[in-house]
This record gives C-alpha cells, sequence and structure tokens, in this order.
DNA sequence: CATTAGCACTCGGAAGGAATGAGTGCTAAA
DNA sequence: TTTAGCACTCATTCCTTCCGAGTGCTAATG
C-alpha cells in the first residue's frame, strides 16, 4: 500500500475529525483540519482515490468519506501520533494504584472504573488463571478452646485463611499433629492430586475423619479460586455517550456480550506483544465486529500476565487509550512486582 | 380507599395483563382476563371511576388504561398472590449459595447475577459496613528468616492476613514482642482510635519504627475495608428486555444510576421490615421515579443487614420478583449463620 | 337503578410525499 | 496537474393523510 504524503496527510485528516465528530467527513472540513494548500476538488480527487484502495468508505453517494477499518489500521500503525498524558490523567490513574486495599479483585476493579471513567468506554481487567497453583505451606493456630485458624500459603504466595469452630475442646497436640500431617501430606500439590485415598489416610492418623477432610476442603477451594481467572469489566453505561451506540439494535448486543464473563475473558493479547488493537472485523467475535478493542497486559508476578482493555466504536480515540491502559498497566506490573521484592514487600488475601 | 369486589378484579386484571403485555388493556381484554359477567360498557364505566380514584391513567384520550403509581400499590399491597417458586428456580437459587467460594465478596456477586438471571430486572447485593469494627486480635507467624506472617482478626470475627518480607533476617523473640506489642496496644480500638502516639511509642517499645507501621497501616486497612459499604450489581444489560427502557433516554439515567456504588449503597428496608417496595414516584431519588424498586433484607450475623435487590419498570412482576429476593434473603442469612455456629463453623478470606 | 347496545369522537402511529441541503463526481478551463 | 462550476444524489426533516383501537355518552332495557 503506497500513499502520497498528501493522501496521508488527507487519510489522518479524516480519521481525526472522525474520531472527533462522528459524522462523514466533508472534502472542505479536511481544507480547515489539515494545512493543505489545495482545492476541495483536488482532496475529492484524492478522497475518491482512497476510497478506491479500501481506506476510507462512503456511507452513500452524496455524503462524506468514512474511515475503512484497513483506514484505521493503517492510521493506527503509521500515522498516529503518541498521546501525552496530561497530569491529571495520570494523577487519576495513580490513585486506582495506590489505594489503600490491595485485594486483588479490588485493585482491579478499581482500575478497570478508573480507565473507563477516563476513556468514557467500557473497560475490563482480568487475571489469566494460573494453570498450576499448589499449596506451599500449612499454619495452624489455635484462637480459642474451641476454635483455630488454618491458613494457607501457595507458590504464589497468596495467603488465605479460615477460622474453624470445634464441638468439643482442641487440644495443642493435635493441632500439632494436625499440621504436620498437611504439610507432610498436601503440600506441592495441584488440584488435581487432592485424592480421596490421601485424604482418607491421612484422617486415619488423625483419628478424626471430619477434621482433616474440613481443612483439606478447605485447602482445595483456595487452589481452585487461584486458579480461576478473574474478570471485573466497569463503565458499561458508558458506551452510550457515543452516537453509534444511540441505537439499541447496536448496544444491545455488545452489553450483553461484555456481561458475560467468558467473552471478556477470552481477550488476549499474543505472546511477545504487550499490546494489541483489533479494529472491527478484526475481531473474532460476532459481537464485535463492528467494534474496536484496545488492550494491554501487565504483569502480575509469577510469569502470568494479566490483561486491561477497552472497547468501544471503530471511530476510537486509539491514541488516548493505548497511552492510559499502558500507563495503567505498567502501574498495575509495578504494583504486582513490589509484592515480591525482598524489601518489606507485602501480599493479601 | 374503598373499592368493590367488581373493581378490585378490574383493578388486578388490568395491572396482570399491563404486565404481561406492557400496553394500555382495554375494556374488551378485561373481559378476556376476568370471569366477570358483565359487558364492556360496564368495565368502561368501573375504569372510569378507578381513574377518577388515581387508581388507573389514560395515556391519551383515546388508549387503554394503565395502573398509576397508586394502582400498583393498593395491588401490591392487597391484590397480589403470592408467588410460588418452580423448583428450577429454587434450585438456580441454590447453586449461588453453594457456591465453593465463600469470599463474601463472591457470595454476594453471585447472590445479585442469579437474582438478575432470574427476574430478568437490574440486581444488586449490597452489605451496610458496620459501624465499629475493632481488632481482636494479632497472630504473627514467621515463615522464612526473611519472612513472616501476620493475621489480623477483627471482632466480628473476620481473618485478614499478609506476608511482610524483610531486608535483613528476624529472630523468633522479636517477633514474639511484635506480637504481643501488637496485641497489647492495638486490639479493641476502632479505626479513629489509631493515633500516631500510639504507633510511636510502640515503635520506640520496638526500637524499629517501620516494621510496627507497617503491619499497624495494614491492620488500618483492615478495618477500613471492614467498614466500607460493599456494592455489587449485576444485570445492568437486562433492562433492554422491557419496552419502557427501549428509549435511550429512558435508559440512560437508570444505567448511570445504578452505576454510581454511592446511589445503589443508599437502597436501604426501614427498620422492623425485612422487605421493601418502591414503586414510581415513592422513590427519593429523581432517576427511580419512573421505575420500582423491590428489596429484601439478610442477616450478617453481626446483627448487621446486608440488602439484595432488583430495579425495574413500574409494570414489574412484583409477586415474583419479591419470591425470589425473599428466597435468596434467606438463603444468605442461614450462610452467614452458619458461619458463627459453634459447631464446626467457618469464616472465610 | 344498574346494565348494555350503539355510535360519534379522539388521538397516536404508520405511511407517503415534498422540500432541504450537504456533498459528491464530472467536465472543461487554467 | 489543479481547479472552478454545476448537475445530481440521497439521507433527513417536516407535513399531511389515513387508520383503527378504544373511549365516553346517550338512550334503551330488564
Amino acid at each position: 500500500m503506497e500513499l502520497t504524503a498528501r493522501q496521508k496527510s488527507i487519510l489522518r485528516a479524516v480519521v481525526e475529525i472522525y474520531i472527533e465528530t462522528a459524522e462523514p467527513v466533508g472534502s472542505k472540513s479536511i481544507l480547515a483540519h489539515s494545512d493543505l494548500n489545495v482545492s476541495s476538488a483536488t482532496i475529492r480527487n484524492e478522497m475518491a482515490a482512497l476510497t478506491e484502495m479500501g481506506l476510507l468508505e462512503q456511507p452513500h453517494t452524496s455524503a462524506g468519506r468514512v474511515p475503512a477499518p484497513k483506514g484505521y489500521r493503517f492510521y493506527v500503525n503509521a500515522l498516529m501520533d503518541e498521546h501525552r498524558l496530561s497530569l491529571q490523567e495520570t494523577q487519576r490513574l495513580n490513585e486506582a494504584l495506590h489505594l489503600k486495599m490491595r485485594e486483588l479483585d479490588r485493585v482491579m476493579d478499581e482500575a478497570g472504573k478508573v480507565v473507563s471513567k477516563l476513556t468514557q468506554y467500557p473497560a475490563f481487567a482480568l487475571t489469566s488463571g494460573k494453570a498450576r497453583v499448589t499449596v506451599k505451606r500449612f499454619d495452624v493456630m489455635q484462637v480459642e478452646r474451641r476454635a483455630f485458624i488454618v491458613v494457607v500459603m501457595t507458590d504464589n504466595d497468596h495467603l488465605s485463611n479460615r477460622l474453624f469452630r470445634l464441638p468439643q475442646d482442641m487440644d495443642r497436640d493435635r493441632l500439632q499433629l494436625l499440621a504436620s500431617l498437611l504439610n507432610g501430606s498436601f503440600t506441592g500439590l495441584t488440584l488435581e492430586e487432592f485424592t480421596p485415598e490421601l485424604v482418607r489416610s491421612a484422617s486415619n492418623a488423625m483419628g478424626d475423619g471430619s477434621l482433616v477432610s474440613m481443612v483439606v476442603s478447605f485447602a482445595m477451594e483456595v487452589l481452585e479460586e487461584q486458579q480461576s481467572k478473574l474478570v471485573h469489566t466497569a463503565g458499561l453505561e458508558s458506551i452510550f455517550t457515543h452516537p453509534e451506540y444511540r441505537d439499541l439494535s447496536r448496544a444491545q448486543p455488545l452489553m450483553r456480550y461484555l456481561s458475560q464473563e467468558e467473552n471478556v475473558g477470552a481477550l488476549s493479547v499474543p505472546e511477545g506483544q504487550t499490546t494489541n488493537i483489533l479494529i472491527g472485523p478484526e475481531n473474532v467475535h460476532e459481537a464485535l465486529k463492528d467494534s474496536s478493542v484496545v488492550l494491554a497486559t501487565y504483569d502480575m508476578g509469577d510469569d502470568t500476565r494479566g490483561v486491561i482493555g477497552v472497547v468501544g466504536p471503530t471511530r476510537m480515540d486509539y491514541a488516548t487509550v493505548l497511552a492510559h491502559l499502558e500507563y495503567m498497566a505498567k502501574g498495575l506490573s509495578q504494583l504486582f512486582g513490589q509484592q515480591r521484592l525482598p524489601t518489606a514487600g507485602e501480599k493479601e488475601e
């Protein structure tokens, strides 16, 4: 695809004006926007050429031009300026990252909300569930005569705990025994390796089946939870700010799509890239065929990657959205990275 | 407000037909629906009377009747049959309650989703944050030479933990000291009572300020988290199934309202009631003036109440929605109640 | 006196033009 | 190669007309 400098200017102008106004761009408005010293007739000729090449489209004969998906693609790849975040924008993004609450759920929820507020598109954040998680360590602590706490630490250094209450008193020695049994038999195992036989033999050693199985099933819940994907969406309602979704028949499928976790959870960035832009028909899912998706990945520590992204009309402000997402992703990576630094890092449940 | 039996039948018929069809109800369709042995003219006369009383409305002169808010109110208070849940419905509801994951966040999220799916209205679930929470107990456990876990147990028996890593080795005695300092100075205090002086004096006793303040700020985060209200909304997209929100200008304000946590968080049930129905103008918030809200409370254990509810058009299927919400609320109460029974109960996070 | 048949009337919504105007493509001149 | 000029296109807007469901009223009926 060879374009003259003038054609590039025109394409750029069409994309940028259209991103702003959401209305087909006529030859005269391009004159105003770009600094080309030619007449509108010349521009019309060039636009005809760009349309020929599939970079622009005409909604109908007597209307201006609108960027075709190929046109956006060209713009994104070759023409787009990098958007510089304003101080205000970075502040907003930082706020979400400096939350008091460090729970994974909350951080991601907040990250999505802020991105959505700033970009004015629906946003989502997701963790890619870890493939195999194991328990690294069990701790058992008595808190009352009839109650004790179990703390489970998984190999990704995540901690979970639960309080167990018992019908009768518990003595120190039995708790010790429980702890050593758990640490002896159930560490280093993935969820699948928690077999009933294992539980049975541990129960025998303990002389009390219900106690062991209660704690083990707790551990299994923890593993399951760590394996599962988290999907958070935010700002669904903001799609209405964009005229392309004024029509319910357009908005509804997109909303349906976004409110199904399995859909959003399937969005991903190819190995080796940190961001990804999918324009209109480049999307696989039917519901996204005339929307665009911008994605950025963040690093979650134990070499898993999370994804944060935004969905909107193909007429999307790609430069700005990309900048916001990259900033937020970088921040999230740092946040998660911090937690495993050898200097006073921290990890929460 | 005195109504004859016939007027009641007619009002009931209008409400029920309208709930189903969403179209103004004419005198003839009432004949078909009810078993009155009168002519349409008689019904017209009665409808005129009901309109006079403010129970019905006429969208325009030549249309059928539509229930007025007062009409719905009368229906809900006096005419409505109790909806009996089908086996399928109770199963769906039970699934959400028997989740593997017991985290508060997840349970509520799931509860909202299921209710929304079943009722086809947007749903929400919220906890009313506890007014004053204190730390009941700190536990400190060493896990590696340079890492230890702090477990904070609040007076509502909630557990939180965090892993702390240190730049240099830590010995047992110092950890013991830390634990006893924490338990000595910081238990039984509300968030406001965590003063800088307290931290300073503890730091002095410890000989290391950063260690104490790290752990204390963790404890403060925990308290803050316990105090904060949780708001979960689900099924926003389902408002589009209802013709009254086909018009974006109707749907948008409601969606905006629902996506603001502070709005939804403000919905509540008066002391002494377990459910509440707010019809159209009975709602305080402007955005709900022509929608209805149905709420049910559940018991969260330490005499706080959570709320679960649904928002929809005034033409809402009140009987069914109420049944779903009551069932779910009862289930949630049980779920939370269980966790503090003296027999092998459990608590999460 | 309550009920009903009959009929004129009302009014929202659908259907069909006509007018408007932004923007194009083409032709012929510079 | 560029540009001025002009005929042409077509979505949008605004009227008008038509249709019919459903009413309210009147006069007749048991």
